[in-house]
RNA sequence: GGAGGAGUGGCCGAGUGGUUUAAGGCGGCGGUCUUGAAAACCGCUGUACCGGGAACGGUACCGGGGGUUCGAAUCCCUCCUCCUCCGCCA
């Protein structure tokens, strides 16, 4: 969320300095919404000012009192609805207008306008051609997508034998670098999250249809940045607490809503999957500098697996929306013969931090401020596996382990075929 | 799931329909006194929004939401959280 008095100053600059990232989503009403709701609560204020004078008074007050104030009262009421109504309207608003993006951020409408900041690796020479991991793994009988479907629905997979363990350590793998070498305090939090909390990382109101939902009105997170980022919610930090380091391993789970036809081979979009996930709360003048940190901390899982690279800067029109900017690193997949995403890592500025009121205090006696919050991927679990399968395989169909890796595999060097009776 | 109790400012805590403009205390900030400090004494103390160059003025906020009333921290409804007990349970 962007502060009103911004917004009442920067909206038609924002609309005419980036209308492919704002038009269309009702800024072009801000001005005139703030004013009428400006309007109605003014108004109020001065009937409830004069019913307080009449109030104030000791004992029961005067007949005539008595009689004005049964006046105000059906005033006060109307003006409470109209109050009520305009800033719902703002509101309405205010909430799905997206972050402004960073001065840094190249300008484009979609995708292809994004820029390659880096490349990491080179793509493997194979010799042979490379199949994708939706040959591969079925054929190694460690990724089952029928019965996924059968169990659950389109979108869902079954890892087995070798698969379920690369999962597990991975995850291992990947929680030891941030904790131990990178100085992140490990959580484990729940699953499910209220709307507030969806409310104060930015899914909701606007990208509902995204969130899976349970009848009693927990949100499936979509994401470990949900329940991670809302630890602090409606708290003031002391200057001492920052910044806050967190990782965290959740499974996520997406309806990936309007997806529909995207990646639906293999297990590249899947509507559960397991993620480390890093988040960052920190002072606002590190945060430029904290997202060039991040992004390399989580670079360098890739590094340790040997998986070719490369890093590109979101353009606006391509940016999420509650982000200033954001790189993904997009993962080499032979059998696809592409660069893939495989983490997201964003600066939000104070932007989920105003929406989940997350401040800090420099020192005692001054205001709080906002903090500014950053997250990253590292790494996606499944889409990691994807990776090693595609980029570590051998003309027999087998897969090398990294050698990284290696030591939470117990000692595996190779997966080969797990034998039948599948 | 059932029964009972509780939620008031940074913290403790009083307040059961109208000088509550939320008592009192603690903590914090400033001052007086002192060679310095402590003690004592005096003053100040939160958040959001509205109006306004500013100074300042105003409105709202007593767990959340709704209601009753001319008027609600106070009465009613509902939800949430915590505590005690019962039941169930990995």
């Amino acid at each position: 969320m962007l502060p009103r008095d911004f917004l009442r100053e920067n909206a038609p600059r924002l609309l005419a300095e980036y209308p492919e990232r704002y038009a269309d989503t009702g800024l072009e009403d801000y001005v005139r919404l703030d004013r009428e709701r400006r309007d109605a609560v003014t108004a109020l204020e001065e009937k409830r000012r004069r019913r307080n004078t009449l109030t104030a008074g000791k004992g029961k007050p005067s007949p005539e009192a008595l009689e004005e104030m049964k006046a105000l009262k059906e005033e006060i009421r109307a003006l409470e609805t109209k109050a009520e109504e305009a800033d719902g309207q703002l509101a309405a608003v205010e909430t799905g207008i997206p972050n402004v993006p960073d001065s840094t951020v190249p300008r484009g409408r979609d995708e292809t306008a994004n820029r390659v900041e880096r490349t990491w690796g080179a793509p493997r020479d194979f010799g042979f051609v490379p199949q994708a991991h939706w040959d591969l793994g079925p054929a190694l009988g460690i990724l089952d997508f029928e019965r996924g479907a059968k169990i659950a629905g389109a979108r869902f997979t079954v890892l087995r034998g070798a698969a379920a363990r690369l999962s597990r350590a991975l995850i291992q793998f990947c929680l030891d670098i941030h904790v131990e070498e990178q100085g992140y305090v490990e959580i484990l939090p729940p699953f499910l999250a209220n709307a507030d909390s969806l409310f104060g990382t930015g899914q909701l109101p606007k990208f509902g249809a995204d969130l899976f939902q349970t009848t009693n009105g927990y949100y499936l997170i979509p994401t470990a940045e949900v329940p991670v980022t809302n630890l602090h919610r409606d708290e003031v930090l002391a200057d001492a607490d920052m910044p806050r380091l967190y990782t965290a391993y959740t499974p996520c789970f997406r309806s990936e809503a309007g997806a529909a036809g995207r990646d639906t081979r293999g297990m590249i979009r899947q509507h559960q999957f397991d993620k480390v996930e890093v988040v960052m709360l920190v002072r606002p003048e590190t945060s430029a500098a904290a997202l060039e940190t991040l992004t390399d901390q989580n670079e360098e899982i890739l590094r340790r697996l040997g998986l070719p690279y490369r890093v590109v800067t979101l353009c606006t029109g391509d940016l999420g929306f509650g982000s200033t900017k954001t790189y993904d690193i997009e993962v080499w997949l032979p059998g696809m013969n592409t660069y893939k995403e495989i983490s997201s890592c964003s600066n939000y500025g104070d932007f989920q931090a105003r929406r989940a009121s997350i401040r800090f205090r420099r020192a005692e006696g001054e205001k709080p401020e906002f903090v500014h919050t950053l997250n990253g991927s590292g790494l996606p679990i499944g889409r990691t596996i994807v990776a090693i399968l595609e980029n570590y395989q051998r003309p027999d169909g087998s897969v090398d382990v990294p050698e990284a890796l290696q030591p939470y595999m117990r000692g595996q060097t190779r997966i080969g075929r797990v034998g039948s009776g599948l």
